[in-house]
DNA sequence: TTGTATGCGTTATCAC
DNA sequence: GTGATAACGCATACAA
């Protein structure tokens, strides 16, 4: 079978240098071209071969070079999921799904964080796509052309952000979870709302106000969105004036980051929640459930989207319908003062 | 843009498929390997043709192919962060520091989350580890053995654990930001201190629980160490019965995680805090600062660290003094009841 | 089923 | 300073 080594160690063909097909070749006493089909295409090849070829890979500690194999077949069984500003908590529960899906396929993630700099998330893109088999992006700051300029080189899917036709992108489906948070503030007696939006820019922030004002439209609610702000905590803080001077009794804001501020600057301020004031965030990411009061929020399934999107960018799962989101009622969320 | 040949679109000399310094060479009038040079050793080609080569690079939108280059050179400018858990929010600030420094010279970052597996882990590990430049081990379950397998294939830096000296790592001194909490303890009036361990086998937990009892032995406190727990918010909560019956009044846990956890229980027990008992996490994750009652902690540079790693890893720097820890007074850490 | 020959796009080693 | 040519390690038509 295989010659004495010297030692428990795996003899090495050559020196330092990891061993190739050739030198398992050798060892098995077949041609270079057999180890490679045995490898990869395990069938094409008589078990008798294929287990001697195995053996001697093992005994080699033998593994096929994924750079050789790409830049002979052009597939890198590598993904780069775009994150346009890993401080978001929302990204983590993404990046979870999606590593998780990507090692079911045997493909490898790229995360980079463009520090919330397009510039940075273009140039990063330019060059991570010849390395890579497709690209997911999230929370990006690309323009709607420069994604489609990507998605024309290399499949790409855009986490909620609607991109046109031109790319494919994994969304949310706002009702069912705003329709159920707004039904909740109007069952506990709620009639004029806020809403506290994100960048102007931000696509999605346009698009909850939207599912908010189709909610309040249906219950007969008011609402009334406030000037937009930083999707921060200091965002959501300075907007406590402006929503307390709307009259509203509740206000629902662009994600939970800036409503944990607002949260915050209510409680230093002495503006008491829910009492005064029912605060209702979007996203439930980690703190919500444990920040005081614990913050009601509207969640999508992220995990499920990072999930769904290494799917699609891979071909196995074509755009199907957008995700169900979910109201998570919560203490921050009370019924309107008497 | 269009793919028309003869428009403004740049040509391409064949298909579909990306430009190649063939391509490049032939626009330009020169031979390949020149093309080679001038973009990858400019200063070994005359300014003149070097020039004509970029413009002809430009007009076809050429891009080295990294794969390629990669198979060449044996260099693929990737490293692999891999981390045990990608949901603890500990790592969040190291990737992020990792993936700026990686970024800063020009290196693509592979972050792999092994899901508490060693044994996902290690197939990780084989897998990636003939594609990356070098490893950063975080919150890693291996054993030191299988690291130092590692760190004799390729460059290794270990976050936070000391592996010996036979792979480099990135540690914290735990002594200032201890000895500075324990002191605050000390002037509030706390005499009997309980620690609440993580996992037996996590080398940090009981170098936590030494710097501890460092800083008591200096300041004639005592401290008692409970029996250890999963590093959770459960884990912390589930702790709460036995730090009680330690007759403390202040506990210090291995991790945030566990402590708002710990909180929690408290506060659904009645056990008020900090007058009953006083809490004291480590890390300042996201949300310690605003638990109710927030969370006093002792923080490491994370961001700094994953620097740190970096550039170890690359070569760029040598393993320097242990980074600096610091204590985060918060309310949860208050004077002891009268 | 297996072996032969060639190419993937780049860098390195020579010549010139 | 530039050109020709051989690797790098693997995959794949094609021949046997």
């Amino acid at each position: 079978m295989t010659d004495l080594a010297d030692g428990a160690a795996p003899r090495r063909a050559r020196g330092g240098t990891a061993p190739t097909i050739y030198d398992v070749a050798r060892a098995a006493g077949v041609n270079p071209s057999t180890v490679s089909r045995a490898l990869s295409r395990p069938e094409r090849v008589s078990t008798a071969t294929a287990q001697r070829i195995r053996e001697a890979a093992a005994e080699l500690e033998f593994h096929l070079n994924p750079t050789a194999r790409a830049l002979q077949t052009g597939r890198t069984n590598t993904l780069a999921l775009m994150i346009g500003d890993i401080t978001n908590p929302v990204v983590f529960d993404i990046i979870r799904g999606a590593t998780a899906e990507a090692a079911q396929h045997g493909c490898t993630l790229i995360v980079t964080d463009s520090e919330e700099s397009s510039t940075r998330e273009a140039a990063d893109a330019r060059r991570l796509i010849p390395a890579v088999d497709g690209l997911i992006l999230a929370i990006t700051r690309l323009a709607d052309e420069q994604i489609h300029d990507l998605a024309r080189r290399k499949p790409l899917v855009v986490v909620n952000r609607d991109v046109g036709d031109r790319a494919a992108s994994v969304l949310a489906d706002l009702d069912p979870g705003i329709g159920a948070a707004v039904e909740h503030l109007a069952e506990l007696g709620h009639r004029r709302l806020a809403y506290v939006p994100g960048p102007v820019v931000s696509w999605i922030s346009g698009q909850r106000l939207l599912a908010i004002e189709r909610a309040c439209a249906r219950l007969g609610l008011d609402c009334e969105a406030v000037g937009p702000r930083r999707p921060t905590r200091e965002g959501g803080a300075a907007a406590l004036d402006e929503v307390l001077a709307t009259g509203a009794s509740a206000v629902l804001g662009y994600n939970d980051m800036m409503m944990l501020g607002l949260l915050e600057a209510a409680a230093s301020r002495g503006v008491r929640v829910p009492e005064q004031l029912s605060v209702v965030g979007f996203d439930d990411i980690f703190g919500a459930d444990f920040a005081s009061p614990p913050l009601a929020t509207v969640r999508m399934p992220l995990a499920l989207a990072g999930r769904r999107a290494v799917r699609m960018v891979l071909g196995h799962e074509r755009a199907g319908a957008p995700l169900p989101t979910e109201f998570v009622p919560r203490p921050s969320a009370g019924p309107v003062a008497a």
